[in-house]
DNA sequence: TTCGATGCAAATAGTTTGCATTCTA
DNA sequence: TAGAATGCAAACTATTTGCATCGAA
């Protein structure tokens, strides 16, 4: 179930000597019931009603993606989404409908090496996402 | 000399029939003298002094971008930078110093070559930065 | 029991908006 | 001179911080 996977994320708290707290549980829970990134006020909106302060929030969220809990990423120009740590992949939004698809990162691969190799820039797994258009708004309007 | 970018581009504005005021004109001429991508507060600080409010910087820059005079990308957290179109590159953003480089969009043919056919999206230019190390933070410290 | 986590209030950065006034075309 | 652009004030979104209190280990 769901529940192991919460406990193996809190768990690299834990070995981190991090502090399992009721905030950072509802806040994990929170990411693994979630279909999709989450902003931090969608987590906001998803702890029992004001049982977490919106301070705290953004504390946790800081404190565990510090641990490889969480990842964010930047969609828009809106606020930041979060999610479980470790997929790693990169994010496509459709500036037409504003749909998110999420593509493998291996897909970078050979941008990768290239910014290596004539850069000797090490390319991150990707923080910000891409742009575009998605298949539907990018058809021609009939 | 660059008078001549700058007339250049403000005709962009004219024959779309958009004014060309002289906050636009301030704002184009301080992106033309710059040698890098400035933020919204760093155009203001080179106005002449009190010439042009903040409000007014923010629909300046929304007005160029609508005529295509100017782009803004996103390099990290913080403020949005702008600079002169149609200088299509991709930023590259060292998250050991913060350094900025840029590098050409023909880089990313390949990725687009197969976003689009394998998920129908159409990469635009690149509106986000791509982060990592760069040569001197990438290296081994000693 | 102790230090890190939390709640609260307030500040901050970046940007947007309503409305009266000014200026370009 | 009409409608778009500007200035000003104020709001707004997303996030951060200082400090006293609480709670996990």
């Amino acid at each position: 179930m769901a529940d192991d996977r919460v406990e193996a994320l809190l768990d690299r708290l834990r070995v981190q000597g991090e502090r399992v707290t009721t905030a950072r549980r509802l806040v994990v829970e929170a990411l693994a019931a979630a279909d999709r990134h989450l902003t931090a006020e969608e987590i906001i909106d998803r702890m029992p009603s004001g049982s977490t302060h919106r301070a705290t929030i953004y504390r946790t969220l800081e404190a565990l993606e510090r641990a490889q809990v969480i990842e964010h990423n930047h969609l828009g120009h809106g606020a930041a989404v979060f999610h479980l740590a470790p997929e790693v992949h990169q994010h496509l939004v459709c500036d037409g409908c504003g749909a998110v698809f999420d593509a493998p990162a291996s897909l970078f691969a050979g941008v990768a090496r290239s910014l290596r190799r004539d850069y000797g820039f090490v390319m991150q797994p990707i923080h910000f996402a891409i742009n575009g258009r998605c298949r539907d708004c990018a058809a021609p309007s009939d």
